[in-house]
RNA sequence: CGGGGCGUAGCUCAGCCUGGUUAGAGCGCCUGGUUUGGGACCAGGAAGUCGGAGGUUCGAAUCCUCUCGCCCCGACCA
């Protein structure tokens, strides 16, 4: 391709609304353009990228024999019903009404479409099968943010796995996996595998692997790096009541009421009190509903230290599981405390939930304080198991609280940092199966839900990250790839010799007829404009052409990320550019 | 959803507080010239419904109300 032919429009200033290195690259490479909040363009260096990375996804997922399809973007609101996942997914999905009323949801993602499909599958015969395909999804995110790291519309590849057993679900995600691993290094990501929570899609085990970055999702990890995973899973030792917590309680009063009015926040009561968060209890009053089972509705009192924050995915799965856990509303919690939001207390609580989940770091504790149940009121020498139960019917201790860098698991201290999704894979189970008839015959004749797995990608994320963890101050730096082009030829005075223009063009024709993806720049511009942009866009193999080199007989090549051209021989010329070509994609084998 | 900020030329932004003729700059673009190995220089030129609607006023980019869009922070912490 010829730069004057395509479209380039680099921008030398920093777009004002990109606040990360790789959204503001992507504009200002000419990548993408935005058109509106979490919904972007992608011009043609940017389309480029894209279609390499979704080919890199497609190989491996042929290559792992999954089956391509293409399921629809519009999906009726009804299917999703019928997994409850209208309700999982209620804040983030985007639906239109048809003209005949109907209501459509715009695919966030597509298990119910695809378990309708393999309701057809009728025999173990017709099992293992796993449909792919890479397709637009949409989520209407709260905060679109980053560029395409979080969009409302982005590319994903879903794939989703059927087997006849829990073994050959084992196979079918392994598969998966290493065929996630390939992709990612074939596109030159570095990664980490990291434990995280299933979330919406519910199912056991999921694991994330993220490119690890300065922005993104909180990881942890333990020092010796053998346990990775994402805040939202992290698990954390459990505390133990120390000699000293336990001497506190024997010798603790009994509890005592303190006026605090108006002081309701854990900072303020610890400003008024004079205490320290770690020694106050907080008690948070939750509304818990099923998607699957809408009489099954509980108020769930959690409790953790002042210094910790809930997980509410743990605290779901310390419910029972299967709900959606919502901050119960002020009436609620009147009900449920006698007092307005901020007083709430343990003491009394046991026989007015349907559940109260005591976090280990708070039944370890030795005396506490914590709201009183009454507006305006804490209490002082609050006594975990005297004053509240840490047993009973409707009462458990739990791990319901995100880990902090004070914890250590399996003994080891815990280290955090962060990580951008770029794959995410899970095993599902028989949920989707069994609500959507994905039945088959075994061996036997008797009809058994089909057990799937499902796994996702997302490309646009690919480039992002790429350019996160790629690039120096004058822009990208891509592997080969992913990269627009591979091989920029930059002619310099082009104008003014015959002899450059003539090298140019012929080394052009050879690379172009020997399958090199090649871009030359033929604008009239300086020098200086040239190697900005070709800095800029990134392209990998730069080979400049000016009399300077060909006075001798020679062309420069050069990587973009290296900072010195190497010599070549005009004769040698294409060669050399095929051989660069081809070890930098062995790189990334 | 709550809080804050922004919206003026293709891009980045000034002007607004304290209303006053033809609304500015840099970059980009067009023309001519000089330049030519790391974002050149000179001269000339084109280009703006000042996000939209309403209001106040003799007069509104500027003040007021509503509205739309974009960005950031928060998202309930008992």
């Amino acid at each position: 391709m010829r730069w004057t032919k395509t479209f380039i429009p680099t921008v030398k200033e920093i777009p004002g609304d990109a606040e990360v290195i790789s959204h503001q690259l992507m504009i200002r490479a000419a990548l993408i353009r935005k058109v509106a909040s979490g919904a972007y363009t992608y011009l043609p260096l940017g389309f480029r990228s894209l279609r390499k990375a979704a080919q890199i996804v497609r190989e491996e997922m042929d290559r792992a024999g999954a089956l391509e399809i293409v399921m629809p973007i519009l999906q009726p609101m009804e299917l999703w019903q019928q997994t409850g996942r209208d309700e999982v997914f209620k804040e983030i999905l985007l639906t239109a009404t048809d003209h005949h009323g109907r209501v459509n949801v715009f695919s966030p993602t597509a298990e119910e479409v695809v378990t309708s499909l393999a309701a057809e599958i009728r025999s173990f015969r017709q099992l293992p099968v796993n449909f792919y395909q890479i397709h637009d999804k949409f989520r209407d995110e709260f905060r679109p943010q980053y560029g395409v790291i979080r969009s409302r519309e982005f590319l994903m590849k879903d794939a989703y796995s059927f087997d006849a057993t829990v073994e050959g679900l084992n196979e079918s995600y392994k598969k998966m996996y290493d065929a996630y691993c390939r992709i990612f290094d074939r596109a030159g990501l570095k990664y980490v595998i990291v434990q995280a929570d299933s979330g919406g899609m519910g199912g056991t085990d999921t694991e994330e692997f993220m490119v690890p970055s300065e922005i993104g999702d909180t990881l942890v990890a333990t020092e010796d790096g053998t346990y990775w995973a994402n805040i939202e899973k992290a698990q954390v030792d459990p505390l133990v009541l120390s000699d000293a917590a336990k001497a506190a309680r024997a010798a603790a009063p009994a509890m005592a009421e303190v006026h605090t009015p108006n002081v309701g926040t854990i900072d303020a009561v610890c400003k008024f009190l004079g205490t320290q968060p770690a020694d106050m209890i907080k008690t948070l009053v939750y509304a818990a509903h099923s998607p699957e089972d809408p009489k099954r509705k509980l108020v769930v009192a959690a409790l953790v230290r002042g210094d910790h924050d809930v997980n509410e995915s743990k605290l779901v799965g310390a419910t029972g599981g299967g709900v959606i856990l919502e901050l119960a509303d002020e009436a609620t919690i009147r009900t449920v405390t006698g007092a307005a939001v901020g007083f709430a207390g343990p003491m009394t609580l046991a026989g007015k939930v349907g559940k109260l989940v005591v976090d280990h770091a708070v039944a370890a504790m030795g005396v506490g304080v914590t709201g009183a149940n009454k507006t305006d009121h804490h209490v002082r020498n609050v006594v975990p198991g005297r004053d509240f139960p840490l047993a009973g019917a409707n009462v458990v201790v739990a791990d319901i609280r995100n880990a902090t860098e004070a914890d250590t698991w399996g003994g080891k201290k815990l280290k955090f940092s962060h990580g951008l999704e770029i794959g995410h894979v899970f095993k599902l189970g028989t949920k989707y199966s069994e609500k959507l008839g994905a039945r088959f015959d075994d061996e036997k004749g008797q009809s058994q839900p089909c057990i799937m797995g499902c796994y996702g990608v997302g490309v646009n994320r690919i480039l992002a990250c790429a350019i996160e963890v790629g690039h120096d101050d004058k822009g990208i730096i891509w592997p080969i790839s992913i990269a627009p082009y591979e091989v920029l030829i930059v002619p310099v005075g082009a104008d003014r010799s015959e002899n450059v223009r003539n090298v140019s063009e012929k080394l052009y024709a050879d690379l172009l007829a020997a399958g090199v993806d090649v871009l030359i720049d033929d604008r009239e511009a300086r020098p200086g404009v040239k190697f900005n942009d070709a800095d800029l866009i990134g392209v990998p193999i730069r080979v400049t052409i000016g009399d300077k080199a060909l006075a001798n007989g020679n062309i420069e090549l050069k990587l973009r990320r290296e900072p010195a051209p190497q010599l070549v021989p005009v004769a040698n010329a294409a060669s050399a550019v095929q051989e660069t070509v081809a070890r930098l994609f062995a790189e990334l084998k």
